[in-house]
DNA sequence: CTATAACTCTCAA
DNA sequence: CTAACGTTGAGAGTTATAG
């Protein structure tokens, strides 16, 4: 039988903003979302203090400068390579590993139980404090819905010590008698609504959504929760997923820095993220046969003229090439940009992706040779920016002031990605 | 009517 | 100074549409 672990780091961006700031050691600290809208990762300090997750920051921020409260702007270059340190530790513990998240992974321990669960997960613990200064948490289970659990309880320290709470040594009693205390929307893949939904049915703990009859919510529910409600039995049905599939669809969309009202600026926007999604596209060897462009006023703003429209077209012939792609999602964006609103996001999706070679051509294909020097032209464009950095090279399409930005005004130095931010390191 | 497409809802980090 | 609320992707289930 299969044995998970779930491994998953603790206050995982903040910690990283910690890591290279020995001066906000113990002090409370968030890290933003996007456009430093939201709180989307807090400190031990900052959650002590009561500061709920997901708040917007300008409705805190009187209360967290009260507080001492330090926020930085995400820094994903940072959090992804710190991530990836993580990633090569935990894959020298097992072979089969598969990356849930920047911050968390599933490790198959089938092999490993003479060292013992308890010990072995501990040893992962200390190893990532001692390469990497992260504090990470453990949980050990039969399924990856348990060893989602056990990390949980690792975490709010409702068993296990240390960090590490291995379910295969607990009583299946022990195990029933810690389900009592624990919520039901608790559980992977059981959120608001369906936590509100058991909660009408008198489904309020996990130990009561284990015994709940798995046919009935399958019935009243999906074979999602059904599924759920198996693997917290004990009975594996989802595997661990070592290759990332390839995307089926790819978007790119930001919010602005402030509202935006002419048609240029949204242009430059929408150029821009089909130039990234492009990229990605690209990046996996395939083909979008239709593009997706959407605008909107700000919808946390009722009393302002609302205008949210978005539109689909199907590409003559599915393409990767940036100019292509571009060229049609600014058709689309002319055709549903209307006068007069302040919009406040942008976004694009790449649909219907086909790998490469696999697509269909149309009647009116350019000839070999053209479709190959724009298959070159791409790949040196993907080239240069991957030396030199995203955007060095770039579509005029996208702008150059790029005024509509998102705000990023905690943003910290790239300490490990960027040689002007290793130096900060170095300054510290 | 059936098969498929399109859309909606929910969840996750 | 003021106003200010994230992004990306998947899967299941439901509804609309084409033939």
């Amino acid at each position: 039988m299969t044995i998970f672990a779930l491994v998953d780091c603790n206050n995982f961006y903040a910690s990283c903003e910690k890591l290279f700031n020995p001066t906000l050691k113990d002090r409370p600290v968030v890290v933003l979302s996007n456009n430093d809208g939201c709180v989307v990762a807090r400190s031990a300090e900052v959650k002590a203090l009561g500061i709920a997750m997901g708040v917007p920051w300008f409705k805190i921020q009187q209360e967290a400068k009260r507080y001492g409260i330090v926020a930085f702007s995400s820094n994903y270059a940072l959090y992804a390579d710190m991530s990836n340190r993580v990633v090569e530790i935990l894959s020298t513990f097992s072979p089969n590993i598969e990356v849930y998240s920047i911050d968390e992974s599933f490790l198959d321990l089938s092999g490993f139980e003479r060292v013992g669960y308890q010990a072995y997960g501990a040893e992962m613990r200390q190893r990532i404090a001692d390469w990497l200064g992260l504090a990470v948490c453990v949980g050990i289970g039969p399924t990856k819905t348990l060893a989602k659990l056990a990390n949980h309880c690792a975490k709010k320290r409702l068993a296990g010590a240390e960090g590490v709470c291995d379910f295969t040594t607990m009583t299946p009693g022990e195990l029933l008698t810690l389900f009592e205390r624990i919520e039901a929307g608790e559980i992977w893949g059981v959120g608001r609504k369906i936590s509100a939904k058991l909660e009408a049915m008198g489904i309020l703990t996990v130990r009561q959504l284990h015994d709940a009859d798995a046919e009935t919510l399958r019935k009243r529910f999906s074979v999602v929760l059904e599924r759920t409600v198996r693997e917290l039995r004990g009975v594996s049905c989802i595997d661990l997923e070592e290759v990332v599939p390839d995307n089926q669809q790819i978007m790119s969309s930001r919010s602005f820095g402030s509202l935006v009202y002419d048609l240029p600026k949204l242009e430059e926007a929408v150029s821009s993220y089909i130039a990234r999604a492009a990229e990605k596209l690209r990046a996996q060897d395939a083909l979008a046969g239709a593009v997706h462009v959407y605008i909107r006023t700000n919808i946390f703003k009722p009393e302002a003229p609302q205008y949210q429209p978005a539109m689909t077209v199907p590409l003559p012939e599915a393409s990767a090439d940036t100019r292509v792609l571009t060229r049609w999602a600014l058709r689309v964006l002319r055709r549903i940009y209307r006068p007069g609103f302040g919009y406040h996001k942008a976004g694009i999706t790449l649909l219907e992706i086909v790998p490469r070679g696999n697509q269909q051509l149309s009647l009116f294909v350019p000839t070999m040779v053209e479709a190959s020097r724009n298959d070159t032209l791409m790949a040196t464009l993907d080239a240069i920016n991957g030396r030199y950095g995203r955007g060095a090279l770039r579509l005029a399409a996208e702008g150059v002031t790029k005024t509509w930005q998102m705000r990023r005004g905690n943003l910290s130095p790239q300490y490990t990605t960027d040689w002007e931010g290793v130096a900060r390191v170095a300054a510290i």
